[in-house]
DNA sequence: CGAATGACAAATATTGAAATCCGTCATCGG
DNA sequence: CCGATGACGGATTTCAATATTTGTCATTCG
């Protein structure tokens, strides 16, 4: 390929972050949790890995980052319930029904990459803490804004506490470690009466 | 010692299932659950490994066993807010708050103990499908009792799957793969928070 | 000059041979 | 006769020698 002669194509191209992320991905989707090494980063990119420690000062740093974009996308595709229009008790199940969605789907679409996606978050708890205080604080603005529609009775102690409440409710169905449970036949009943109960808990 | 002439004494009483599990748990708690053997066992008992076999066909059904007596001594402990007197709303949060009580004070007094049974839980999920069936029933009367006295309104379906969504909305206070968790200082008032949502939510 | 390299030491993972354990069963002892 | 025993083959685990990986840094390259 004589691509050490070559200065225009892609992977010579400068080496970002962003490029070595996605190389990390990749190589985190082939290989595993436990074989993916930052040498074989380095070889996807066609660098040395001492190229990889420029950008990242460790592997657990790169792991980390890896993590938190994995994380961050979950994010974004719920943000959809926060921000649009319609009534919050509707909003908050479909929120709630979104994020089991997106985790189940992942389980069950690709269970390797499922186990891969646990043991980063059981590496890196600092950024899940960060991520679950983000999802609480999106349930907290529907809550929020379910009671000034008054479809939602005022809060026990403040919106924070409750919103904490049913993220913690309905655990079972967006913790990854529950993820081998997802596929029982019965999952979607379960879901359905636990937001059937979380909403009855928010009534006026 | 000198109990190979000795016919009299504890360790040469009738070999019966019962001493053999006993024994087991201790070797479990001294040596964990990766390094308990059988043999280990037997010396415990002081007989050789071949007549624990006369017991239990294998070693996974002796561990079976025994997880099958831990799960079994929870639910006795938790019988009395199911059986005894009171407001039906009072013995649920009672029985939830013994559950979580029970679990977090075993992985709290004895980390490694928990680990143990963690492993056991995972090897032995037939026996702890039943445990929660068990556990469930334990609620679904509460409930029915609540119903009757007008603490708690009808169930949106049936008794049975109103019992199963409290138990799902708590899992994270009492399914030891959130032992973890159970250490952190506001846990509890996640706890209180969660359980008011379910008074919330069964109020008639 | 700044970015990339690869040799290097320390830490970690892999391997395979030796030790241990599981489960069976012919035999023993009371 | 009945339960206990311990030798045994196959499966599993340990452990130490070997190989790989991590992270650093002096040097090279453009």
């Amino acid at each position: 390929m004589a691509n050490k002669y070559c200065h225009s194509m892609a992977a010579t191209e400068t080496l970002t972050a962003e490029r070595i992320l996605e190389a990390t991905e990749e190589v985190l989707r082939r290989y595993g949790p436990a074989k993916a090494t930052v040498v074989d980063v380095a070889r996807v990119l066609g660098v040395s890995h001492g190229s990889v420690y420029r950008h990242f000062r460790t592997k657990a740093a790169l792991r980390e980052a890896v993590t938190e974009r994995w994380l961050e996308r979950t994010v974004v595709e719920l943000r959809p319930y926060v921000e649009d229009g319609g009534p919050a008790d509707e909003r908050l199940t479909g929120w709630l029904t979104a994020l089991f969605g997106l985790k189940r789907h992942k389980a069950g679409g690709d269970p390797e990459l499922m186990a891969t996606f646990m043991v980063l978050i059981g590496e890196n708890s600092a950024v899940v803490d960060r991520h679950v205080e983000h999802l609480v604080g999106q349930i907290a603005r529907i809550v929020e804004d379910g009671h000034r529609e008054g479809v939602f009775a005022a809060p026990e102690r403040d919106f924070a506490t409750t919103a904490r409440a049913v993220f913690d409710a309905t655990d079972r169905f967006h913790d990854p470690a529950h993820a081998g449970d997802w596929s029982a036949p019965d999952i979607g009943d379960a879901f359905a009466a636990v937001v059937s109960l979380v909403q009855r808990a928010l009534r006026p």
